[in-house]
DNA sequence: GTCCTTTGGTAACGGTCATTATGAAATGCT
DNA sequence: AGCATTTCATAATGACCGTTACCAAAGGAC
């Protein structure tokens, strides 16, 4: 009983997405989300909360649809092989010209006090990302598929400072072709098995 | 003739600095910068224009106080001392604790489409660093001091990718220990000559 | 002391922010 | 048809935004 609803929540929370990425978190206003989507902010509230409630369910979903794909790269067998995929695709997600650089890092770098643990949050999502890196790297050491000498720590943080800095480069308009450059001699001093 | 000003503009400045590097640009409000001075708004209206141009006079200062001593590391004799010598410095000015990250990231990475002018201004310091990097390694090209098969653009690029990675990890949290550990990695596939 | 000029603080401007109270419209159940 | 329930659009909330009008305070010139 009661009546229907007459919008997608799919719908607007891509919507809200999509702002999101491109102009942050502090950057996006509801009422940009209103004009995005024709959701009049009560709407808005009743279906997600507050705005930064709306923030992470925006964010959950890009994790699902985006990291997850990445992900599944480190999957691949062979260290260098996976770490490479995992850059490679990061970086085509990074040109995407709708929503250019990662949603992690465009969500918010730098904020006022009141957006503080939004942006905690994305550091703490961002180094999830590297405890992720690190543990494929972890499983490589032991398999003996990578020097003994190197620490997965390290080269966990080089590689995610890799991504992060294409993830600027990216937002500052770097082209695809740019950033696999980039990756060429991010890999160099590790050359294929 | 006239009353005297009761304030030290230049103190003012470096307020103004020490806020826009912490909350970037929309992340500032004047009322932030009236309670770190005690200058009232109507008084920074007078001396400095408006928020954009006391951010970019900000920016200016930030420029000429820590990139130029960053960029000077180019003057290094030697493409890969010089090239070391510059992240590491640059690494250095990341962690500091007062105002982790850089400026012209923690700037505006990401923003509201009222503050797009100030992130393009940004995006285009970057891209002049770029070039100062550029402009090195192709002398140092021109002296042999760099393999002949060697793309200056593209180092120059990767390099300055390294370090927008470092401003990101330092706003997170990373030490200076860690930073240190990333230029290592960084730079192994071009040994010291 | 008197005039002029520059700076100071107060208080207001219109606009936008996130959020919510209110009441009308739409649905299913009886 | 009538009722309970859910969603909708309108509009208001108080707070804050960048910016400015206003006027008193402070100094030098005469």
């Amino acid at each position: 009983m009661g009546r229907h609803r007459q919008y997608d929540p799919d719908e607007v929370l891509d919507a809200a997405l999509d702002l999101f990425w491109r102009q942050g978190f502090e950057g996006t206003s509801i009422a940009d989300i209103t004009a995005a989507t024709g959701v009049a902010a009560p709407g808005l509230y009743a279906a997600f909360g507050n705005k930064e409630a709306l923030f992470f369910k925006a964010l959950d979903r890009y994790q699902e649809r985006w990291l997850a794909s990445v992900a599944c790269a480190l999957a691949k067998p062979g260290a260098r092989t996976a770490v490479e995929e995992f850059l490679r695709r990061n970086a085509k997600v990074l040109v995407e010209r709708e929503h250019p650089g990662c949603m992690g890092i465009n969500g918010a770098i730098a904020c006022s006090a009141g957006a503080e643990s939004v942006r905690l949050e994305l550091v703490r999502r961002r180094e999830g990302n590297e405890a992720l890196l690190c543990q494929r790297l972890k499983r490589a050491k032991a398999e003996g598929d990578l020097p003994p000498d190197t620490t997965p720590e390290d080269l966990a943080r080089y590689l995610q400072t890799v991504n992060q800095g294409m993830a600027v480069h990216a937002k500052g308009g770097a082209t695809l072709k740019e950033l696999n450059r980039v990756i060429d001699l991010a890999l160099r001093f590790w050359p294929a098995g």
